[in-house]
DNA sequence: GGGGTTCAAGTTTTT
DNA sequence: CTTGAACCCC
């Protein structure tokens, strides 16, 4: 406490009432929310179980747990509650679930779940899907997340495209419903349907909640700001942080504007601005603030630094993503020899995750440890979904989707004629598929075979599903997979050997998940640890330890962190800004994006862009980003230009200078 | 019912 | 260059 600034002590020590804290980039703020649960809890104005605090990232929960876990030295396990605001949804709803009409064992659809829903709707209206299925899923999202149901969204819908992303938005809703599953935005917007019409349940998780801290605000949509308001009620005691410059996810239904928004709804609110910082070098922010100043600002701040002025901002002009790539690479092995740096300290930071790919060759060519994050998670691997779908069927019969999944893979000789037989008589009679399987009405209605393999299948999940009521479901779930021929079946279809062990690899970790999960919480069903996993990310499977890789990432999955070096790359009209986003508050964001990246270097800033770039195997030229004019030029090291140098010739100087370091430094 | 082929289209960011 | 969907043949 002693080493915080006097605004940030402000922040910590008042707990009574709303407050708002304004804070720029590197001023502290992840400090500042973990200081005050410290405080609220040392000074035993909350009990810790009474104290929750939310942000929108697992990464950031999970960090913001263990600094919390550092400070407070709390010997129990119950702890403040610290998660995201969709784990805050979800744990409302464990408790609830039943008053909004679900089922024990509801399952959760992540986005690929939803897609192929909406999918299956649009496929039964015969309508020409060609991406229309991905622009209802995405306006379906907006909707929920601004709280608009299919009725609203119907009347308000402005254009026949609208209408139609309306009709298939109620029809979404039904179907969700009557598998028993809910998508990501309903674990926000489930949760406050029940606190806003259920008074008594409001009441009760008023009381049990004392404090609220909410990381990001900026990134609050309309769901989640009401989520919040309903549960700090009438007489609020809540901090939220944000900084409106750091807002870059409009683009799923943020609104920066619940900044401005909190003050008319809470007129007493206490206002702190963080703006000292503490991250970066003079030059870097002089340069972020410059670039900021080009868009419109509500919050007039003033970020300043008492750190020397450092090293210039480099900009460097690249024949191609290769070369970019490989200049990159070769900086980081100079830089790392000349300051006896480690591999964690740089970070290459690019706008799409497609851009990794030039960077991860080089690293590897190089042998040099790295770190990506992003791009496929562990739970978009076709063997984990599989085998995730085995266990949502299990542990919710009417999970259609998991059903469809499954019941063919591996091969059980059901094909598409026979799973259209099913649905259409499972639809006349209103029940699941995997019920009507078990109906003897089945067999009149297709193929006496199919219906025999269908009801065959359909008993022993419902067999397991027995099993695992009684006994240990993880235990049981496993034997189903193994039963099943899950892993005869990978090896058959997998390309190599090898592909098909790590496959079973996942499948295996998945598991071993599952029983740490359950050791650690002995009351929870199967449902339950379904349920917390599917909303689960990458997570620190391979924790081997950050600080010894370069960090890859976007630069989305990059806000809240920090680096001695940065690498900004592909700083090129049309990627940053992104050809989608040319102008008004699109280009806003991508200049906040741009803004996120540049502040998260702490000494050495290196700007990148590519004169030319393949595109579906097309060379196209490239045109240096505008962000890179808006930059004080007196503080930017632009590399002087050598046109006549082919980039043939210029990989093979890059190789030359690698390889001439790597021997220097002995390794290799 | 299953498997293979060909053809086409499309590259933003995430809970 | 990769992935996905339609199509055709066994």
């Amino acid at each position: 406490m002693s080493q915080l600034n006097t605004e940030q002590r402000a922040a910590v020590t008042q707990i009574s009432g709303p407050m708002l804290v304004l804070a720029g980039a590197g001023s502290g703020k992840t400090r500042v929310i973990t200081e005050k649960i410290a405080y609220l809890i040392r000074g035993r104005h909350f009990r810790p179980t009474q104290i929750s605090a939310v942000t929108f990232t697992n990464k950031a929960a999970r960090e913001m747990r263990a600094r919390v876990a550092a400070l407070g030295n709390e010997q129990t396990g119950d702890g403040p509650f610290i998660s995201t605001f969709h784990q805050l949804g979800l744990r409302i709803l464990r408790t609830e679930y039943h008053r909004l009409g679900y089922r024990r064992g509801f399952s959760i659809f992540d986005a690929a779940d939803s897609l192929s829903q909406v999918k299956e709707i649009l496929k039964q209206d015969g309508h020409a899907m060609n991406g229309a299925a991905e622009a209802a899923a995405a306006r379906i999202s907006a909707w929920k997340s601004a709280l608009v149901g299919p009725d609203a969204a119907a009347q308000k819908a402005a254009d026949p495209l609208e209408l139609q992303a309306a009709r298939v938005y109620a029809r979404y809703v039904e179907s969700l419903k009557a598998y028993n599953g809910l998508d990501f935005d309903d674990l926000i917007t489930a949760p406050v349907t029940l606190l806003r019409d259920d008074a008594e349940v409001r009441g009760q998780w008023q009381a049990r909640l004392g404090y609220l801290l909410v990381d990001e605000y900026q990134d609050t949509n309309g769901a989640q700001y009401e989520m919040m308001r309903l549960l700090v009620g009438a007489e609020p005691n809540f901090t939220v942080v944000g900084d409106d410059d750091q807002s870059i996810y409009a683009w799923r239904g943020a609104q920066p504007e619940n900044l401005v928004q909190l003050k008319q709804d809470y007129p007493d609110l206490a206002v702190v601005k963080l703006e000292q910082n503490y991250r970066s070098s003079g030059r870097i922010l002089s340069a972020a603030n410059r670039l900021i100043a080009n868009n419109p600002h509500v919050f007039e701040k003033r970020l300043w630094s008492a750190l020397g002025p450092g090293a210039a901002i480099r900009v460097w002009s690249a024949a191609d993503a290769t070369d970019e790539a490989q200049r990159v690479v070769g900086e980081i092995l100079h830089a790392r020899r000349a300051k006896a740096a480690e591999w964690g300290e740089f970070a290459i930071l690019y706008r799409g995750n497609h851009q990794a790919r030039p960077f991860e060759e080089a690293l590897r060519t190089h042998q040099i440890p790295y770190h990506l994050s992003g791009g496929l998670s562990f739970f978009d691997r076709a063997e984990v979904k599989d085998t995730l779908a085995y266990l949502r069927l299990v542990a919710n019969p009417d999970d259609d989707t998991a059903f469809l999944r499954i019941v063919n893979t591996p091969r059980r000789e059901i094909g598409a004629a026979s799973l259209k037989a099913l649905a259409k008589y499972a639809g006349k009679r209103q029940s699941s598929l995997l019920t009507a399987s078990l109906e003897l009405g089945l067999a009149s209605h297709l193929a006496e075979r199919s219906a025999r393999r269908l009801h065959k299948f359909a008993r022993w999940i419902v067999e397991t599903a027995d099993l695992a009521e009684r006994g240990d479901p993880v235990k049981v779930t496993r034997e189903l997979v193994e039963a099943a021929g899950y892993r005869g079946w990978l090896e058959e279809n997998a390309r190599d050997p090898a592909a098909a062990e790590r496959c079973w690899d996942n499948v295996c970790e998945l598991f071993s998940w599952l029983s740490r999960m359950a050791r650690n919480r002995p009351d929870a069903t199967l449902g339950d640890l379904i349920a917390q996993l599917s909303i689960l990310d990458n997570v620190d499977r391979d924790d081997e330890d950050r600080s010894k890789m370069v960090s890859l990432m976007t630069l989305h999955a990059a806000k809240g962190l920090e680096f001695d070096q940065v690498f900004l790359v592909g700083m090129e009209e049309n990627l940053l800004p992104h050809h989608a986003c040319q102008e008004g508050a699109a280009l806003d964001e991508e200049r906040r994006l741009a803004y996120v990246g540049i502040t998260r270097a702490r000494r050495r800033l290196t700007v990148t862009h590519a004169r030319s770039r393949k595109r579906f195997g097309e060379t196209l030229d490239c045109v240096p980003s505008r962000f890179l004019e808006e930059l004080p030029q007196d503080e930017v090291e632009w590399e002087k230009r050598d046109g006549n140098v082919s980039a043939d010739e210029r990989r093979q100087r890059g190789r030359a200078a690698i390889a001439d370091l790597r021997s220097l430094l002995g390794e290799g």
